[in-house]
DNA sequence: TATAGCAGTTACCCAAAGGTAAGCAAGAAA
DNA sequence: TTTCTTGCTTACCTTTGGGTAACTGCTATA
């Protein structure tokens, strides 16, 4: 991960935290999986994601907004019509969420006892 | 990410999930990088993580060993000396912090304008 | 006419996370 | 002898995250 040194360490540990501050919380990472998944309406993303909450959701959304990491499209049609996509600058973050899966799916496999550590 | 299908929307949640069930918080990461990088003693951790206080370090150093990614040896001298250090299975999350670190620091370029997205 | 769906919002509440400050027992250093 | 360091713990408080439930305006469907 990183090397002995006080300056070093540091520098390992910032542009984590960076990351982490855009991406905490229960649900940020869900909705972005949802999204790319072909969720693009608010009901079909709260649908897909377990136990979330419209309040939640319609909150996050616009975190992710403001991040550049999803875009809030409004059809003027009534009822109204939105949809949410994923940009491309979302994908750069398609390694991070296959190392967690990867990470995840191993791990549970250890927790669970299906395979030893 | 993944396709268009419910079932396989879920997933490619959960183990993300369950990932982020272990590595919750401000700290963990810092921690483990922070021990990783040669720190071992607990003052030493708490030096090298900027605003980290002794209390949450504490808590956060129990979670750890108990989900078995650190270990904490005491050498029964006077005074006490307790050994911080990082076990093999911590190794599997290289990649995870790997890819943030990356991401981190893409996006930290990008918010500071230094690279157009 | 009643119901259901859409895309949220609002008010209220709770629990967990985290910060603040102080202290403790033991020994080493000044 | 007083101060400093180590490895924490305790009590208290604030902030944040998130849950519950109801409700909105609008339209399509039964």
């Amino acid at each position: 991960m990183c090397e002995i040194s006080e300056k070093r360490c540091l520098e390992a540990m910032l542009p984590v935290r960076d990351a982490l501050d855009v991406l905490t919380g229960k649900w940020k990472l869900m909705i972005l999986i949802s999204i790319n998944a072909g969720n693009h309406r608010f009901r079909e993303i709260e649908r897909s994601i377990p136990k979330i909450t419209s309040k939640v959701l319609a909150k996050e959304l616009k975190d992710l907004e403001e991040h550049k990491l999803i875009t809030r499209k409004v059809y003027d049609q009534s009822p109204v019509l939105v949809e949410y996509k994923t940009t491309p600058y979302s994908d750069t973050l398609g390694n991070v969420i296959e190392e967690l899966q990867i990470w995840g799916r191993n791990h549970r496999n250890i927790i669970t006892g299906k395979q030893p550590i």
